[in-house]
DNA sequence: TTGAAAGCGTTACCAA
DNA sequence: TTGGTAACGCTTTCAA
């Protein structure tokens, strides 16, 4: 190992191919397409290149090509542990790739998002992972950017104007809100995401299901937030007719929920039943813990970038739909003791194939 | 609102010049020093701008400028909800002032690290904000990199090579202490991370308190995960004398302490007091609450951000240490009742002072 | 106040 | 297999 040789600015191919007594047009196909020189040429100019420590200038290279070897990754809120473990599992894959990851926070603003696409499409970024907000999945259209698109957790409800990763949210909401029926709660309320597709569908599933027991849905929609969620809930329980069963859409929104019910000092499920999306961590700690419907995020996130990676290898092939199933962990919250309580009132007719 | 025109290409600073009837030089100037531009040429050319949609190419730029208005965040765990708010500080204020943020994850892998520094270097980014692995801690001089650095988080003991943002680390773990002997607890058990310059001065302040108390300290070093001080605080509290506290320098550690404790059927405070660093959202949500040294996470980043950008405005400034104080925040996990326990056994007199 | 032209570092074309 | 050279799009002298 020799010291890089001092240098006022940072070595050029043109330092390196002085050094090596080549061409630059040498230097530079020893580092794109090492097999096309011949051995020995090859390396004369790759010692000088570990002598001087060279290293590519990108900017140079992406003015050149046109393109940045370089993903973006949008999502709606970084502090929603969902989200940063997609991060971190398409960081990941970038990192083995050599692939440079930019993480932007749309904080389920359209504006901010519109930003960060743009900011996308001036870096020349080769890819793009992103979680849409409702306007971004309407105005969606192919070919819109000058980079491909993988969705993931939302998008538009009939087309598939891009490579799509989503959990099955209507069937997984469908079968939270058939749980609770089938432990015997009757007036379950919703706190339903209302910023993403993927909030209203899972609101259509969980309404298919009430409806279908004969029950009546009760929807707030609301902005993604615990505190959102704490302040809905809690008025909701303030009512006459509280609920028996509160139902959220995503961990946050659960959470908020959850803190409702124990400011209230109600008993879970006793006085009113919990559950809702995503497996965060919390969700085991309060005793007794909160049953909800786990999202495979890592598998989300890999997905997303495996989808990524094969769009960009090869542009033309149809875009893909791909949708993970999630897994419902029943828990203390809405597991009523003995288990097969009777219900309140004679469920109708439908409700028995829960 | 026109139409941007339809180019096979995206319009270049040429195309721009030519439909305004202007140079190139004139262009430029109209994006950066507007004001040096006549006010009907400048509208002529800002129409041209308007009308064709044009952005400037980035690459390009950096080439000439030999430095991209980007700035990189090297965090040691996204997933540590402690790096998180601090991400979204500092995406907050780079937005406010359209800066690009490369968000990376460093996994506490010195080589992972030192590749995004480089990575760094290569997209000549203005600064970098960075939690650096102990490692790079000891490793780190100034004007080594160039781009100026803003440590989080962590920092070498002694010297100040770069601006630093830090809590106060050993005076807050020191109270924390002192807080848990207080309570009447003599056998504290702590679970250090062992790969940064912020565990090993919580572990200083610790050992400090201990020793005044007349208190032996008992240190498991570990890698900063929960599932590490799960498995540790499982092994302490299976020991013949177990601690009659647990300690956690920070919130991973902290919650797989306490999830040791209530696999091991003990009561908090009763059996096992339990407190730690870092004012997570779950410590509040199991009963009784966790005990905390809360750390002012979105100041922190507010401020690493903001030094970096004074930094990038005045670069021979020296090196400034910004030391944030931490809350403790006393919980039912650490707090016995009645209030003024009597201790088990007498103080050491240096105590009476805690 | 404006413009011509050089040059940033790289790659790709074409010729040898 | 190798090298000369033009071009990528921009900013920055320097001169008018």
């Amino acid at each position: 190992m020799t010291q890089p040789l001092p240098h006022r600015h940072s070595p050029s191919i043109k330092d390196v191919a002085e050094r090596a007594g080549a061409s630059t047009t040498t230097v530079s196909r020893v580092l794109s397409h090492p097999e096309a020189v011949r051995p020995d040429l090859r390396q004369r100019v790759q010692q000088a290149i570990d002598e001087l420590g060279y290293r590519p200038n990108l900017a140079a290279r992406r003015l050149r090509q046109q393109r940045a070897s370089l993903i973006g990754l949008i999502v709606s809120d970084i502090r929603n542990p969902f989200f940063t473990e997609i991060s971190r599992a398409v960081e990941d894959i970038a990192y083995r790739h050599g692939l440079r990851l930019i993480l932007c926070n749309s904080d389920e603003d359209p504006a901010k998002e519109q930003s960060y696409l743009e900011l996308m499409a001036d870096e020349q970024a080769s890819g793009v992972i992103l979680s849409p907000t409702l306007e971004l999945t309407r105005r969606f259209r192919a070919g819109q950017h000058p980079f491909p698109v993988v969705m993931v957790d939302r998008a538009p409800e009939s087309s598939t104007p891009s490579d799509l990763v989503l959990l099955d949210n209507a069937p997984a909401a469908r079968r939270l809100t058939e749980h609770l029926i089938a432990q015997g709660c009757r007036r379950i309320a919703l706190l339903a995401g209302s910023r993403s597709s993927t909030g209203r569908e899972r609101q259509a599933g969980y309404e298919a299901a009430m409806r279908e027991a004969g029950l009546v849905p009760q929807v707030v929609a609301l902005r993604p937030l615990a505190a959102e969620g704490q302040a809905a809930a809690a008025a909701l329980l303030a009512q006459a007719e509280r609920p028996d069963a509160l139902l959220a859409t995503n961990g946050l929104l659960l959470l908020g929920a959850w803190k409702a019910v124990r400011e209230a000092g109600l008993a879970m499920p006793a006085d009113v039943a919990v559950a809702g999306f995503d497996n965060n961590d919390w969700t085991t700690l309060p005793e007794p813990a909160v049953t909800v419907m786990a999202q495979p995020t890592a598998d989300i996130g890999r997905t997303a970038a495996e989808l990524l990676l094969q769009r960009m290898a090869e542009p033309g092939r149809p875009p893909r739909r791909i949708v993970l199933e999630g897994e419902l962990l029943v828990r203390g919250s809405s597991a009523f003791r003995p288990p097969a309580a009777a219900p309140a009132r004679p469920l109708h007719p439908a409700a028995s194939a829960a």
